[in-house]
DNA sequence: TGAGTTATTGATTGACGAGTCAATTAATAA
DNA sequence: TTATTAATTGACTCGTCAATCAATAACTCA
């Protein structure tokens, strides 16, 4: 009966709560599975966390801001506009996130947070730092175009994510050490989406010009309470 | 105790099924709130389908081939690329896959195929048919470039439509009437992203020239049995 | 009408799982 | 050492649910 801890507890069980989702690949485990996956009694679980909601949500907030720092991380010390892109395309399909019980994770948490309203302020909080990060990037190219282009770019690395999520194939290669393989056509593949739009004539407008301006993340934006 | 056909019934209790995950936002729904819902007694979910993973994936089916048949129909009398491309990108966004049950089926379908090869099968189908469609469409433009932009097009297609998902927002205005201004704001962005891909001088090659000839669909393809 | 067929019922079973809690063990202090 | 505090245990409760199945109701055809 070895004492830890809390910091350290909560760390164990969040971690056995990615590893179970990402075994079974569903949100459908039981507490007795997560407690013995972090080699704790079943009834330990809940007295660091309320239930098992609040687990999930630790858990995905533990993947959200391992995602963060990925993102912080890569773009660090890149200056150039096309550095920055280049860096977010990579972090967003990189080894972390690419991981089977990353996908997992990502994959349920995104069902979760149809039923569950502090989960879709989790998400919603991850959708508008990518939205944020990519408009950032894409200003000194495009200037006042950068938050129309950049909702179709997050759309994308989202879109392309879960296609290669469901792609078996990809999650086995990574576990064969040509991990980056997969990852990288993802970020090849935005990379190439931004050339495309950013080559443009830019005569045309923004699709929505009202709602560009004044807040750049609107359509992403939830009902705030 | 009313007897119907066989098609019948199977149909009400797809239909019940769908319902059910679109107002709990889950699949941990229980055979007798499905069987309620269909207006039957518990027992005979079981009756017409082997057990409730049988149910899940009737009603995957359902909502695909509910896609399948929106597509088609808006495509029909097309003659243009730009018109079959439009015609693609608003059956993504259109009425039919924005109702709330719609959304909250694919979701957790797409979490189910995690867990289950079936489900995981079904969602390869519909990836394929859309990626074959928009090449068809983009050729004309195009030429040999089609298939890896059609990548990127599906991509985006697929990953817009889960940020409008998690948006409540668009749900509640879909019951409110003006049900096409989100899904149209969606089909609208897709375009901008085709004219985007197009425009581009098409001296640069395609991202992975190996794989884009053979087989068009490769990234989505998963080890076929 | 009655015999045979098929859909439908709903009570039941057996298993499982979230959350509780009193007891136990380890660490720390005095 | 003993007393105190805090972490940890694991058996238990109570509810739930998937799946079964014997009984029954409706339909068909002779």
């Amino acid at each position: 009966m070895a004492r830890k801890s809390e910091a350290e507890r909560r760390q164990e069980l969040i971690a056995a709560t990615i590893n179970e989702i990402g075994s079974t690949g569903t949100l459908n485990v039981t507490t007795s599975q997560i407690a013995k996956s972090a080699g704790v009694s079943p009834g330990l679980a809940f007295h660091y966390f309320q239930d098992k909601e609040g687990l999930f949500l630790a858990a995905m907030r533990s993947i959200l801001s391992e995602y963060g720092n990925d993102v912080r991380q890569a773009l660090r010390g890149k200056k150039t506009a096309d550095e920055r892109l280049e860096a977010i395309a990579e972090a967003s399909f990189g080894m972390t996130s690419f991981r089977r019980e990353a996908i997992s994770a990502w994959v349920n948490f995104y069902a979760l947070s149809l039923r569950s309203e502090p989960a879709r302020r989790l998400l919603y909080v991850y959708q508008r730092r990518l939205h944020s990060n990519l408009v950032d990037a894409l200003r000194p190219k495009i200037g006042v175009r950068a938050p129309d282009v950049a909702r179709r770019i997050a759309g994308l690395i989202d879109g392309l994510y879960l296609r290669y999520a469901l792609d078996t194939r990809s999650i086995n290669v990574i576990d064969a050490e040509t991990h980056q393989l997969d990852g990288a056509e993802g970020s090849q593949h935005v990379m190439r989406a931004i050339a495309a739009e950013c080559a443009e004539i830019s005569e045309n407008d923004v699709i929505s010009t009202e709602q560009v301006d004044p807040d750049p993340t609107a359509i992403l934006v939830g009902p705030q309470e």
